[in-house]
DNA sequence: CTTGCATTTCAGAAATTACTGAAATGCGTG
DNA sequence: CACGCATTTCAGTAATTTCTGAAATGCAAG
């Protein structure tokens, strides 16, 4: 890996820290170096920066557009392909959540429901416990619908409101601004 | 595993998904495992339970108690531990965001901050890159105080504001309820 | 201080996951 | 349709993580 310090640092702790999530260092690294070139980049060169194997670049990359978090570009009178992040890092966020709700919530919710489904079964407990975490996932579904509905500007509005959350909500209660959901 | 079947399935979902994330199947099950039991368990019904080895349910309770996720309890006359998991779902998604957030984002936030502190050193885009993404995990985790500012009925409140929360954007906005942060 | 139970530690075994090089596939160009 | 380049697949190997049994530790009660 022969790169400047500050890119060295940066993907490496994004190699570190893919581990920590579902994807490993690898993937995390190929995608810090994507994250901090403006050009894109061809899995030759990836290849080369981060000193491993094509192969090993191939599938990190497969891997990275399963997840959507990149883009396929082509340069004219070059069939390789070269890949980006997008600009905008609110995007990626939206992607990361979309992403990571398709495989883990999802499933769970289908889980669960099916699980409820069953009727009761002689442990009133257990199943109580089933149909709230149900419910609270499904809550907080909704509620992230909500927010990627709305676009990047209202989002950052949301963001920096600040210690003005609860008396907002005072204010909107006071006002009728919503009823019971 | 001598369990009903609904014990069974739901222990066995969270077991895979656990793996998603990071910590490791008999963790998961472990945490599944208490979350559907009313009563607390001790670490020898756990390892019969789930037909894994005593140390290794030692490992697994260990690694709940690092992240915060069960609680400590004892019988009168019995010197075993016994394990439970909060009641409050909300306290539970408090503590998973508290502790990712410890162990992801904090480290990365230095991580940024410092690779800032370094200076100008050729690479403009990237350093504009970090310095972006650095102000957008600060945005998010400051959001993030201030909802876990508020109490779970408000928490609960926000969340089933649903379609609302945009027109609620506009009214406060035009109402100048906040300013600039 | 010893006994008896409960828990933890730890080194090695087992299982899983990641990585590589070589071969195969795909695909545009002449 | 064959050549050349780019990418993917895949089987074997390497590395990492998880799990176990045995030994060590801890600790309350007698």
């Amino acid at each position: 890996m022969n790169l400047p310090p500050l890119h060295q640092d940066f993907i490496l702790h994004f190699g570190e820290m893919g581990s920590r999530w579902g994807i490993n260092r690898t993937v995390g690294q190929i995608y810090a170096l994507l994250f901090l070139s403006e050009e894109p980049l061809n899995a030759e060169t990836i290849t080369d920066a981060l000193s491993i194997s094509r192969s090993n670049t191939s599938m990190g990359l497969k891997e990275l557009q399963s997840w959507n978090l990149v883009r396929l570009r082509h340069k004219p009178g070059d069939r390789r392909d070269y890949f980006t992040t997008p600009d905008d890092l609110w995007e990626i966020v939206r992607t990361l959540v979309a992403e990571r709700r398709k495989r883990e919530i999802d499933p769970t919710l289908s889980t669960l429901r099916e699980l409820e489904m069953r009727g009761p079964g002689g442990d009133a407990y257990a199943e109580a416990r089933i149909a709230e975490l149900r419910e609270l996932i499904e809550m907080m579904t909704q509620f992230h619908d909500e927010m990627s509905r709305m676009e990047t500007e209202r989002l950052v509005q949301l963001m920096t409101m600040g210690r003005r959350l609860g008396g907002l909500l005072d204010t909107a209660q006071k006002m009728k601004i919503w009823g019971k959901s």
